[in-house]
DNA sequence: GTAGGGTTAG
């Protein structure tokens, strides 16, 4: 871990650095080789491989394999050039050029080292194996791997960490298809590793019974919180709605076992759930206890502004990023600002940020352009964004929605007309809005005016019970993101019948007075759903939470986490 | 002494 190597140049354990009167005779030979380990810079392994050349030490093999181990990473020409020059390289010193050039940018270049190897009569190992095999994974090199797989086979290096390389490339260039395993192995222990895998899976789904289920399995099991799990339980607990559990599995990680993916993966979960005083309060503590931010730690950073509204903080954080700390900044980065600016409106500014990077041209900068221009009415940028979008992404609907639904807020019906023509033309056809709720390890899932769950007469008869107190309330439907230029009373009925809407009437008739309910949407939420999940918050007191496309909005007493922008 | 795992805009 780099945070745990010392900042001072090593330079001062050198023979000829004046402020170290030792002579290098004075520095044992197993210290000296082993120096490439602790050094930060090929600076430092430069001036190291300089002393072991003068000292002769430089003829152990041990020394030149810590220059090798270091370079391959940091300068692989150099290492290259070392590897070369040396006369009979050990095996180990073979293993890591293979793995050097695998995780290079040209990773099939391993191929070549490992026919020179073979020409030699080399014996490949397991190490070579788990290079070669991940060079064609990288590459999406099928019949090379699938002959390294052979090989592998036939000289019996097989093991588990091998498998779990050879799996890998099979997954990645096929889909897994052809190694079905034949049994789940009997006697067979996820370990740490097992479970950190799984978890991203559980957090996409946001099924947070399986996910609490994989934390007490390996609990019960005495597994070692360390940070990969520890990351990896806080993203799933985040996603999956929790946030006081995320918060709960990061307390319990000793500060100085932290890494800075524990801190993002943290910071992040804070950021979906619009809790951006936490993000920031976060981000300090991290700086404060060492650790220094990454291009993805800002990413979290910009993201709890801009899902909070922290404008001015944004702003700021954004400039310190590249000033300060030296990130620079990519797309995701050009996408918060993008978010943070058109939340505030100012979409000029929005505009001009994103036509200052090479990503003028990026559909997830635009579509988020877009989006701000739809909250905020503007017509003028919003139609010529849209226009360019339909253009640019012809095939995705959710550009033409977003347009569409910015032509019916201004009643421009006959623009509306014309996109669904445009669309029925091309062949695209609208996602359909889907949510789903768990009950009891139960996933029960809803789309739009769905009459297939078996306690559908309940959940309309639940639903008219809410729209009839929501109207004594003095609610108004807002009826402006329906996209059917049909009377009043059909475009409410239509909205009634949407999916989130039928969740959260399921979630209320099935669970105890009190308790929080927790939907996933596949989409954004609709204008609508927002207004009447919010009264509901209120009305039945209840916090509701509600994962949508792209974060978290916490209902509660009649306001939500978002603030209305979403 | 070498290899597998975790975090990233809308």
């Amino acid at each position: 871990m780099a945070t745990t190597k010392p900042t001072q140049p090593l330079s001062f354990l050198l023979p000829n650095n004046p402020t170290n009167p030792k002579p290098s005779s004075s520095l044992k030979q197993s210290s000296i080789i082993s120096l490439p380990k602790l050094c930060n810079s090929m600076k430092e392994v430069q001036q190291i491989h300089t002393t072991l050349i003068k000292t002769g030490l430089i003829h152990d093999p041990s020394a030149m394999n810590a220059i090798i181990e270091f370079s391959i990473t940091q300068d692989l020409p150099y290492a290259q050039s070392v590897f070369q020059q040396t006369t009979n390289p050990t095996t180990f010193a073979k293993n890591l050029m293979l793995r050097g050039l695998s995780q290079s940018q040209f990773p099939l270049s391993a191929f070549s080292l490992y026919v020179e190897f073979t020409i030699g009569g080399f014996q490949l190992n397991k190490f070579a194996f788990t290079a070669l095999i991940q060079a064609c994974s990288r590459s999406k090199a099928v019949r090379e791997g699938e002959q390294i797989h052979a090989q592998i086979l036939k000289c019996g290096e097989m093991d588990a960490h091998l498998a779990s390389s050879t799996i890998q490339f099979y997954v990645g260039v096929c889909g897994g298809f052809g190694i079905v395993p034949e049994h789940a192995e009997e006697g067979f222990r996820p370990d740490e590793r097992t479970l950190a895998s799984v978890l991203p899976s559980v957090s996409r789904l946001g099924a947070l019974s399986l996910g609490k289920w994989v934390h007490s399995y390996a609990e019960n099991l005495g597994m070692e919180m360390n940070v990969f799990l520890g990351s990896a339980l806080v993203d799933m607990y985040s996603k999956c709605g929790s946030i006081d559990s995320a918060i709960g599995v990061f307390n319990r990680i000793g500060p100085l076992k932290r890494n800075v993916v524990l801190w993002n993966a943290m910071i992040g979960g804070f950021a979906m759930h619009g809790h951006g005083r936490d993000a920031l309060q976060l981000f300090q503590t991290m700086l404060a206890s060492g650790i220094q931010p990454t291009d993805v730690t800002f990413v979290g950073v910009l993201r709890a502004c801009s899902h909070a509204g922290m404008v001015d903080q944004g702003l700021s954080y954004f400039k310190a990023m590249t000033e300060g700390y030296n990130v620079e900044p990519t797309i995701e980065h050009y996408g918060c600002m993008v978010d943070l600016l058109g939340r505030a409106g100012r979409l000029e500014e929005a505009e001009k940020l994103m036509k200052s990077t090479d990503e003028g041209r990026d559909v997830v900068l635009l579509k988020t352009l877009l989006g701000a221009c739809r909250v905020h009415g503007n017509i003028e940028i919003g139609e010529r964004i849209g226009n360019q979008l339909i253009d640019l992404a012809s095939d995705d609907s959710s550009c033409y929605v977003l347009l569409a639904n910015l032509f019916a807020s201004v009643g421009r019906w006959e623009d509306v007309n014309k996109l669904r023509n445009l669309m029925k033309k091309r062949g695209v056809r609208k996602i359909a809005g889907c949510t789903s709720i768990e009950l009891d390890s139960v996933v029960h899932e809803f789309h739009a005016g769905d009459m297939s769950h078996p306690r559908i007469e309940e959940i309309y008869a639940k639903l008219e019970e809410i729209r009839l107190e929501l109207k004594v309330e003095g609610y108004i439907p807002n009826t402006s993101q329906v996209l059917a230029d049909t009377g009043e009373e059909e475009k409410e009925a239509s909205m009634y019948r949407h999916s989130e809407k039928l969740a959260i009437a399921f979630g209320l008739i099935n669970t105890t007075p009190g308790s929080t309910i927790r939907i996933v949407k596949n989409l954004r939420v609709c204008l609508d759903c927002h207004t009447v999940t919010k009264l509901i918050s209120k009305l039945y007191d209840r916090e509701i939470i509600v994962r949508d496309q792209n974060r978290f909005h916490h209902f509660k007493n009649g306001l939500c986490s978002c603030s209305d922008y979403w």
